[in-house]
DNA sequence: TCTGGGGTCCTAGGACCC
DNA sequence: TCTGGGGTCCTAGGACCC
């Protein structure tokens, strides 16, 4: 542990809803939900306006809508997201060559990395920073907590969330922690909570008291020699620039149950075409091939095969995953399917029984048109939209043939709503990702 | 209409090798 | 003809994070 506060934590505030806000002037203010929009989805962020009705992340989005129906449920532009985040991280790197990103919306800054850090300016230079990130984002808001470690900083950017910042004095550290709960601590979730209550222990102070031997006993050798340096404040876990991806899946809910082994099968070469082309992407290549199902009663399995050689290529991963699911009893139904592909490597092996590269080229410019095609499917809520006569505007609502538009952007006032028919050929979508695949 | 999606890390058992 | 002890790889599952 360092002896000054030179380790900043940085996190938007309830990011997907605030770009949604940002960019629907009509929902400023308002209570914003952003998920998945089917009925199984589960909330990804609400809006402040939308927490205080009780919204969390991770609530079902059919709760979500029983506490709070006057909300706007968007289904999520991760386009709009990710380039908002390349903002952010961009400006935390004109402050050091040190940053870490966690996630879209978090990551540590070293502030001491360069040989020109100054503690006494610390306040000066976050005040900076969250202003910059605010004007160049367009009116984002970010918290900041800054400490003499990861554990603290990460705490202290929750203490006055959102808009805020909390400079944790070094030397201070362990008592400003003690009082918490020990779910205070990352790394210690629902069941690990639960273990430490049923002996009796729910805050740092109380964790204190049990020994390293007593903590790996109840939560094992890793955790339980971790969270014991953790509850002292004890950390020296370093900054770390970039990290190699260790894995590339993806993973689809069905609204209804599917028990059709072909439907799935169909459903697996799509989900192989995307990992291969994720994976092609990168410059990857992996050798072991995991598929994921989850059953009508939610029991999840995965089934795995690891190959000699890596592979990107989309019909390996097919055959490999179709391969899998042919051994599982699927009679009842799945709710899930997932494709996923890890030991990675950032080269590829030339494969005698892979396909040849034209045919993959093919696949390639299918799977591009796939996403390129810009008449949608659905029309889901949240979703950018152009017409040809009244301009760009979002996805209200949609369904009995009908979408109906709201007429706004970021750079206008909230705009008027219009109807039109789901096939009028004047519409067409704006290219955004979302959480249905 | 109970319970998302994309990740990381850890544990544990068996195979296999020296 | 009682049979150890590591290390590594593979598989499966679970906890956790945003």
């Amino acid at each position: 542990m360092r002896s000054t506060a030179s380790i900043m934590h940085l996190d938007l505030d309830a990011f997907f809803a605030s770009v949604e806000q940002r960019d629907k002037p009509s929902l400023r203010g308002k209570p914003v939900i952003v998920g998945g929009i089917g009925p199984r989805g589960v909330v990804a962020t609400a809006s402040y306006e939308a927490r205080v009705h009780g919204v969390r992340s991770a609530m079902r989005t059919a709760e979500a809508r029983a506490r709070c129906p006057h909300a706007a449920f968007l289904g999520g532009r991760f386009d709009a997201y990710r380039e908002a985040s390349r903002i952010v991280m961009e400006r935390l790197r004109q402050e050091s060559d040190l940053i870490e990103p966690l996630s879209l919306d978090e990551a540590f800054v070293d502030l001491a990395a360069g040989d020109d850090f100054d503690p006494g300016e610390v306040e000066r230079i976050v005040e900076k920073i969250r202003a910059d990130i605010t004007e160049l984002t367009g009116g984002l808001t970010a918290s900041v907590g800054v400490a003499s470690s990861k554990l603290m900083a990460k705490i202290a950017s929750e203490v006055n969330k959102p808009d805020g910042v909390f400079v944790i004095a070094p030397g201070t550290e362990a008592d400003v922690l003690a009082p918490m709960q020990a779910t205070a601590i990352p790394g210690v979730g629902p069941a690990t909570a639960e273990r430490l209550r049923r002996v009796g222990i729910s805050t740092v102070e109380e964790l204190r008291r049990q020994s390293e031997d007593e903590l790996v006993r109840l939560l094992g050798q890793a955790s339980g020699r971790s969270l014991f340096r953790l509850a002292r404040a004890d950390d020296d876990r370093p900054v770390v620039a970039s990290r190699e991806s260790k894995s590339v899946s993806v993973e689809d809910t069905f609204e209804q149950d599917i028990s059709d082994r072909l439907q799935l099968e169909t459903i697996i070469e799509r989900m192989a075409r995307n990992v291969s082309g994720r994976l092609r992407k990168s410059g990857l290549s992996g050798r072991t091939v995991t598929l994921k199902m989850r059953h009508h009663d939610f029991q999840t399995h995965t089934r795995s095969s690891t190959l000699p050689h890596p592979t990107d290529n989309a019909r390996t991963l097919a055959t490999i995953a179709r391969g899998l699911l042919a051994g599982e009893d699927i009679s009842n139904g799945l709710r899930l399917l997932g494709v996923g592909v890890s030991g990675l490597a950032d080269w590829v092996q030339e494969d005698l029984f892979s396909v040849d590269d034209d045919e993959q080229d093919i696949e390639d410019v299918e799977a591009a048109a796939d996403v390129q095609e810009d008449r949608p499917t659905r029309w889901y809520p949240g979703m950018d939209v152009h017409h040809e006569t009244h301009g760009d505007g979002w996805v209200w609502g949609s369904g009995l043939g009908r979408v109906t538009i709201r007429f706004e952007t970021r750079w206008t006032p909230p705009g008027p709503v219009l109807t039109f028919r789901t096939d009028d050929p004047a519409l067409s979508a704006g290219h955004t990702g979302t959480f249905q695949s």
